[in-house]
DNA sequence: TGTACATCAGTGAACGCGCGTTCACTGATGTAC
DNA sequence: TGTACATCAGTGAACGCGCGTTCACTGATGTAC
């Protein structure tokens, strides 16, 4: 039980909402935990108070992931604003991302691994999309300086987000396979992409 | 409805509630849809038949994936007998991977997407762990070979596996973002891959 | 060869459960006069 | 300042659903004598 909301308030338990399925998803670290009753007891409220603020079940986990790919935004932001150079940038970047996989395993399944309905990918999805923006810019500026070569930053983008993905992917998803040293395995990933990609200038 | 099975025929239905399982999921394209009842339908039996073959749900689901992995590792092995040297069986077992995950999307879904419970690694699990002791002989006779050089090809070998499962994943989750072509996709990540790796002997 | 019987693959009905969602409602908050 | 009223955030009870699973059973198959 909470105290009620003042009239224009509504907003706040919309966050509140947003907050607690979020919460609920890291705690349990179980989507199927993540019911309409759960969230709802979870902010001290009775089920159908849910639907006041949002349409459905969907648009609830729809909101919390675009509340998540901006934490994650922000994260990968703050960690390519300490890089020296374009290519320290880039691997910066990745190495943030695997760690907000590792640190939030069940919100990167819900980015990430899940079944995206609705997707997250259309042009007005922003935070996803300004998300991969920046990594695409970063690409740019490594190009420009001529550390890495290639004819589409897009498909270079790509292909970095694939291999970080792939072992943050890997270890959340089979965290019972006898895996080598954790970190010497991201360390490995990254070194191979980064030389596989790198002109020799730098 | 379906001809009852002869005294020692429980072995059968064993086979047939498996296929039929793995057919529903290609079919449907969402694992919720698997559920006893449908797979007792689509068998052309009732629900509380298959008890008769499989403890509880976990060890259908389980059954699935075993038999999966098999088919994955078949698929591979075929493609690896075609290589001309060691960089070049690399490079198809890749390809295979990708082929098998693109195509059959919601399998490879429930072999390395979701959440594996009861895991699928511990030492007995014998299909899954062959599939990856095949590679890890690979990436040995590359290094054998001098093709790449390395201290660990178990490191090797999950960064091989890490960079396929990265590129296939996302393909997988995320239909609807606008990548480029996915050919060139996937030769540009294999290549850099394998340039990184590389030691310029061939 | 014929009959009584054991086996056991598969059935039909039912269980309890938690889910998303709906609906008529309550009662505190804020406003108009 | 006081009172009647509109608003609307949140409630409580209930809905229908499909799920995994159980249980007592049926009846064809195979076997023993």
């Amino acid at each position: 039980m909470r105290t009620r909301a003042r009239r224009g308030d509504g907003e706040l338990l919309h966050q509140e909402i947003v907050a607690a399925a979020a919460r609920l998803l890291a705690e349990t670290g179980d989507e199927e935990a993540v019911s309409i009753r759960a969230v709802a007891a979870a902010v001290g409220v009775t089920a159908p108070s849910i639907y006041l603020h949002f349409a459905d079940k969907t648009a609830l986990m729809y909101a919390v992931c675009e509340e998540r790919f901006v934490a994650l935004d922000q994260f990968m932001e703050k960690a390519a604003a300490a890089a020296s150079d374009p290519l320290d940038e880039l691997q910066r970047r990745g190495r943030a991302y695997v760690r907000f996989g590792l640190d939030n395993p069940e919100h990167y399944r819900i980015l990430f691994m899940g079944r995206d309905r609705p997707p997250m990918w259309d042009v007005e999805r922003l935070p996803s999309a300004a998300c991969f923006g920046h990594l695409v810019e970063s690409v740019q500026r490594a190009i420009a300086a001529g550390v890495i070569a290639a004819p589409d930053p897009v498909v270079v983008a790509v292909g970095l987000w694939a291999e970080v993905h792939g072992i943050t992917s890997l270890l959340i998803a089979k965290p019972d396979f006898p895996w080598p040293p954790t970190e010497e395995l991201i360390d490995h990933v990254c070194a191979v992409h980064c030389a596989g990609l790198s002109t020799g200038r730098r």
